[in-house]
DNA sequence: TTATTAATATAACCCAAAGTTATGAAGTTG
DNA sequence: CAACTTCATAACTTTGGGTTATATTAATAA
């Protein structure tokens, strides 16, 4: 015998309400549609579910034994209502990032710690990829958001780039390293000492090249390369070795007072940090919370980092 | 947001049957028709439920969320079926039945005794009352099953009557009374001992005026009146006082040894024992069940009482 | 009893949607 | 890329839930 769910919800509430006048007014639908509900109910089960030529309906046994059981379907109806608008307001959700793997482990990561103490209930799976793959996984869908420094022009035309930061490479050394007690950088101090090189494939790497051979840098020694941005920073700070890294890693790192920048830009200043996102794809409301709290947090680095150079960096 | 429930019912089948296909042949739908509710749903909650440009249909979180919450709406739904089917085939339900007080103390209650070991699930409500208060009760629903003894021109035209046992009324005495001793009772001796009277409305006080009348009796004196057949045992187990019981009472109380009933047939021969139900009123099938195992038990304790008749009782 | 009141049942209608079959489109697999 | 599987869409029918208006009926008061 298999029943209609909405019947034995409606029997639950005219159950509870005591009447199916009241049980209508409590669910918001009409008097003699619950009424006709409770025949056709009445019908399908071949027996009756209240006393017969009772005013105030006087359930049976065998209704209110239905009508416990419809209560629980009202309840796993609503729980299932929750859910969906928790979904809606992006109170719940998963987002799919991915990023270079400096920025993220750099920048991002610190700032997705900080959005999850505020949403528990929004799960995020992170990756690190860069633009090409980031092109590929937004379209087939196995990403939300793309983090990545990109040239305009670049921007492919199914995807939207919403720039977050300048982009600006800096060349990265140790605190106390002693190229930075020089006021003047001279190109021959850079090939002096070994380079380490992010992994080939990263944007990073090609501006670590293009960016030494534009100021005349052809021959330089690499020392290490490849891994994570902790084992650079690692070997950096052990070491005189030089890199290049974007300006905001390096910024973020200040506290720590294990690396500092030279007052040298590399790079390819058309090039910009931005979210990327598939056009047509509308976001998931939390992956648009999360990207709403990136900007903003991005938004207020970008201020600090720029009142910093107006006060310190540059007038070394 | 309300959802459909019979929405996620379909929704937790898909999932955990890995696919719309297998899910239309698991619940006997069509496959385009579970397809379209899903569709449906993904517009009704604004939001995939399914990976798009997956084969083999691949639930996002979300959509688990939704299906757990059609699991148990499927369960709940399963539970009231099982419910239907259960009170369809009267394993369970609950019967109402009322009778003369001394037929259900007597006999009734001790056939409910053990038709309850088989049937758990069936509740009993048992009450007392006289043939008026039966069709007044039968009439306006509280009752499903009325045991009285009445005459078959008694029985009011919208009812049925089914003769359990044919009606017969003795005069009772303690076990070893000195009347039991005499092979011939004449008037003078039941007289001469004090009697014990069943409640005024009942028909065995009729039966007892009436009875005693009719064989020429006019004066005797009533010692005890009124309260449950266990009192009037009680007092007429413990003294030399008669009364009027049905001989199938006196019959069940054998074993017991307390009582025993004197060749004297009394009361109307015409009035018999027997369930009375509303004609038009279909029954609960708990209470058929009950009525078939009462009436079979009858058959039964009629064919006793006629060989112990044969046998004993009217050889004395 | 009868009149009043409140609650429920019925009627007649409309429309959303569930069900169907036939067919098209899109992944998956060899 | 061809074959296969699986899902989506189209077009149509039918069920039944929603509505308002109205009739019944039970409880209550007079």
């Amino acid at each position: 015998m298999k029943l209609d769910p909405r019947h034995l919800e409606i029997l639950a509430a005219v159950v509870d309400n005591g009447g199916v006048t009241e049980a209508a007014r409590a669910i918001g639908k009409s008097q003699p549609s619950l009424s006709r509900t409770i025949t056709l109910l009445e019908n399908r089960v071949d027996r009756p579910l209240f006393a017969s030529n009772k005013r105030p309906l006087v359930p049976t046994e065998f209704c209110l034994q239905l009508a416990a059981e419809g209560r629980k379907i009202l309840k796993a109806n609503h729980a299932a209502g929750e859910i969906v608008s928790s979904y809606k307001s992006g109170r719940s959700g998963a987002v799919r990032l991915a990023g270079t793997p400096f920025f993220m482990d750099g920048v991002i990561s610190g700032m997705i710690a900080t959005f999850q103490t505020l949403h528990q209930d929004i799960r995020i799976d992170q990756s690190y990829c860069y633009p090409l793959d980031v092109f590929a996984d937004l379209r087939n869908g196995v990403l939300d958001l793309g983090i990545i420094p990109i040239r305009a022009s670049e921007v492919p035309d199914d995807m939207t780039f919403d720039q977050i930061l300048r982009g600006r490479n800096v060349i990265a050394c140790r605190a106390g390293h002693s190229l930075t007690r020089k006021s003047v950088v001279r190109l021959n101090d850079l090939t002096s000492y070994p380079w380490i090189a992010p992994p080939v494939d990263s944007p990073l790497y090609h501006d670590l090249r293009a960016g030494l051979e534009g100021i005349g840098v052809k021959h330089f020694k690499i020392s290490f390369t490849g891994g994570s941005l902790s084992a650079v920073i690692n070997v950096l700070s052990e070491s005189d070795a030089l890199t290049v890294l974007p300006y905001s890693v390096v910024f973020r790192m200040r506290p720590q007072n294990r690396l500092t920048a030279l007052s040298i830009r590399i790079g390819d200043p058309e090039r910009h940090l931005g979210i990327l996102t598939l056009t047509n794809n509308r976001l998931e409301p939390a992956a648009k919370r999360l990207m709403n709290y990136i900007t903003t947090e991005f938004k207020s680095l970008s201020a600090i980092i720029h009142h910093h150079e107006q006060n310190e960096l540059w007038r070394k």
